[in-house]
Formats: C-alpha cells, sequence, structure tokens
DNA sequence: ATCGTGACGAACG
DNA sequence: CCGTTCGCCACGA
C-alpha cells in the first residue's frame, strides 16, 4: 500500500506525542526511517502552520537536538511556542534548553 | 529532471 | 563555548 506524503506522516507522529513531553526533528525522521530527513521534517511543520489543522498538531513539542527552540528569524513563534511548553510543565534551565532526561518522549 | 529553500544535525576549528 | 561548513531530505516552481 502506498504511503501518504511526508508531511502527513510527520503530522501522524506529532499528533502522538503527549502532554508534557517534547521530541526532536531527527527523532521524527529516525522515525520514519529517515534519520537523515530532519530538515524536511522542519519542513513539513512550517507548512503546517499555514493550515487550519495545525490547532490539531501539538508541534511545540517539537524542538532541535540541543533541546533549544528553532525560530529562525520568526521570534514571535518560538516565544508562543516557549508558552505553550511552560503551559504544559515543560521548563527550561538557565541556558534556555529542555532537560531531555526529563521531558523526552518514548515512542509506544 | 534540476534548482533553491528550510522549524535540522553532526563535525570542525 | 561559539560560529562556520557540509551533508541530508522532501517539496514547489
Amino acid at each position: 500500500m502506498k504511503k501518504p506524503s511526508f508531511y502527513l506522516e510527520v503530522y501522524k507522529i506529532v499528533r502522538k506525542i503527549p502532554k508534557g513531553r517534547v521530541t526532536t526533528y531527527g527523532t521524527i525522521a529516525m522515525i520514519l526511517d529517515n534519520p537523515r530527513a530532519a530538515r524536511a521534517v522542519g519542513y513539513a511543520l512550517n507548512a503546517l502552520k499555514k493550515n487550519v489543522e495545525s490547532q490539531s498538531i501539538p508541534w511545540h513539542r517539537v524542538i532541535n537536538a540541543k533541546g533549544q527552540i528553532s525560530h529562525k528569524g520568526d521570534s514571535s513563534r518560538a516565544s508562543l511556542q516557549k508558552k505553550l511548553l511552560l503551559a504544559e510543565g515543560i521548563f527550561f534551565n538557565e541556558s534556555e534548553s529542555i532537560d531531555f532526561k526529563k521531558y523526552a518522549w518514548i515512542n509506544s
């Protein structure tokens, strides 16, 4: 059977992330059997923000491998993301990064 | 089919 | 520790 587009797979994964947990672009890529497609994952989420369905996808739980928020210019989205994470009980250390030891998502 | 682009990541210096 | 460089991949024009 044919696979849906890469985007749809990414969204599907992101939707599985439970509240209070976070994961990285690279991790999602790994789940999709493309450990090197982290960039493509970010690209997918970028396109997502235009879709109305984005409201049902916890995109804010996806951060980069450093445990930080990537915003590449658009800082407004970064502040929103941080706000949403804090609301879920996910806090940042003094370096503005998230401790994976506590919040990393385990795919089950 | 080729080119440019981007919410990434690992390796270097 | 910080900035730079290069490699990766999917997508739209």
